[in-house]
DNA sequence: AATAATTAGTTGCACATGCAACTTATTGCT
DNA sequence: AGCAATAAGTTGCATGTGCAACTAATTATT
């Protein structure tokens, strides 16, 4: 076996770690109290709200028992609320609060900057071919 | 702000996810009782063995309370043993059992063939190219 | 209509993780 | 020698995770 054959993988885990310590620091030095995995279901609440936990939860690319308890956090810190929906009484439907809004409205800036700093060395055919190879990956 | 700015960090993330679950799911398919993460500091032990806690932690890129526990858990599977070195009291010395020796050389081919797949899409090249970028980020 | 199969969400379990505080041992400094 | 700073490892705490078993509600099947 060539060892060439078997090191991308490391790098890619290695390369999610840091970049998830980063943006955490980041949350964290701008005084947000939210992890990033918190902060990204407050984000894509932003972007389409009243959705159901299972949506969610393929959304965020994360099985329903991760958030379900990811929603019972943002929940307790009132950014977020279930409502149980009216037509299927399985159903709880996820919605901003308007702390969650303005949370999210207030922090976007600086992880947007967190993350374009992440990627700021390298170029957009670089960063699209990337993209491109992580999909091959998966 | 360009959206494109914004979306390589996420995909990044995914795909380490994606392989971790795969990984630990090539494991398990081979009956083997061993997480990646554990896997893998079996696996560093195997290319050098005798190493104090705190290099070990930085080989695999662990803060040393993560690793204290990991290696916790290899010890009570006796894949590993703690040995307090002579010179130096604070300090342990990780050293393989026989059986960890064997459990690495039986699932190394496996674990290496699985990688090997996940990026058999793409070229050495691109493979290449793919690490500086990881880096670049780092 | 009654039963079976499916679906949404919750929960228990085991594991991993970072961070910070802590203990103990070693080294450095005065 | 004595005290301060540093270093190795452990532990408590909060968080996140997948998986599988579970409950309750809905839909499909007979």
């Amino acid at each position: 076996m060539n060892p060439g054959d078997f090191e991308l993988i490391p790098w890619i885990g290695k390369t999610a770690k840091l970049i998830h310590i980063f943006m955490n620091d980041t949350l964290s030095r701008h005084e947000v109290d939210l992890t990033m995995q918190q902060w990204i279901v407050l984000f894509k609440l932003q972007q389409e709200d009243d959705l159901t936990q299972q949506e969610l939860a393929i959304i965020t690319e994360r099985n329903k028992g991760s958030l379900t308890r990811l929603i019972d956090t943002l929940e307790k810190k009132n950014l977020v609320a279930r409502i149980p929906s009216a037509e299927d009484k399985r159903v709880n439907r996820i919605l901003l609060t308007k702390q969650g809004t303005k949370v999210v409205e207030e922090s976007k800036p600086f992880i947007q900057q967190a993350m374009s700093e992440l990627q700021s060395g390298m170029s957009d055919a670089e960063i699209k071919k990337t993209i491109e190879l992580m999909k091959i990956i998966q």
